[in-house]
DNA sequence: TATTGGGGTAGAG
DNA sequence: CTCTACCCCAATA
């Protein structure tokens, strides 16, 4: 036995985020895909682990635990690669043939539940302010204003939906909501439950390690 | 049609 | 580089 379950070092944290890009979902035999790329683990223990990082993003999402996790090893985020220079490997698939002046609106690719979750990981990880390290680290194909952007939107979200009474929507006004009278919980994208079969698009494969 | 959700960009610190 | 605010677009009620 070479690697305990509980032993989760950094470089073992960082294989099993990367395998986590790399293998989407859809992957059948996910976490055993993944856990080939982790040495010393089984597939169990990514998938323990995974369900782990699930449950913590799930109560962060849902109630007001803010950072339950490591939030003060922030030093050991400067052991492989947090302050280096790597340029820019951000990878644009194709996509901006569309605009035909310099300051054109760019369409606006949706984050897949791959992104948001690994955005969440980066967030756990690296704290909040740093997208850079986050963009560079864990949600690779993605640029740090990117990153932001979806960080402010989540993070308004999060402040709509857990301080009610401050948000002028229509459907928050009493009276019984529509379709039976149980109390319906909308869910919108955002949470890292799938309600559509159809996720990713294989177009993600374009990540440039700078190591 | 009106409102909300979602993402990008522009500007300021 | 990060944070805030505004704008634009698409889906939905």
């Amino acid at each position: 036995m070479i690697g305990n379950s509980s032993s989760w070092s950094r470089l073992e944290d960082k294989a099993f985020e990367r395998a986590l890009v790399v293998f989407p979902e859809e992957t059948l035999c996910r976490w055993e895909k993944i856990a080939s790329q982790v040495p010393g683990k089984t597939w169990f223990d990514v998938k323990k682990r995974y369900d782990d990082l699930v449950h913590d993003i799930g109560e962060i999402d849902s109630g007001r635990v803010e950072l339950p996790s490591y939030e003060d090893e922030l030093d050991c985020a400067g052991g492989w690669g947090s302050s280096t220079e790597s340029g820019t490997s951000q990878v644009w698939f194709g996509s901006t043939a569309k605009g035909k002046d310099t300051t054109e609106r760019r369409k606006g690719v949706p984050w897949t539940e791959e992104e948001h979750r690994l955005f969440l990981i980066g967030l756990q990880r690296y704290g909040k302010g740093d997208w850079r390290s986050i963009s560079r680290n864990a949600v690779v194909s993605r640029t740090p204003t990117q990153v932001a952007s979806h960080a402010q939107k989540y993070f308004l979200r999060l402040n709509s939906m857990k301080k009610d009474k401050k948000r002028p929507s229509i459907h928050d006004i009493t009276t019984n909501p529509p379709t039976t009278t149980t109390t319906n919980d909308s869910i919108s994208t955002h949470d890292f439950i799938d309600p559509n079969p159809f996720s990713h698009p294989p177009s993600y494969h374009g990540f440039g390690f700078p190591m």
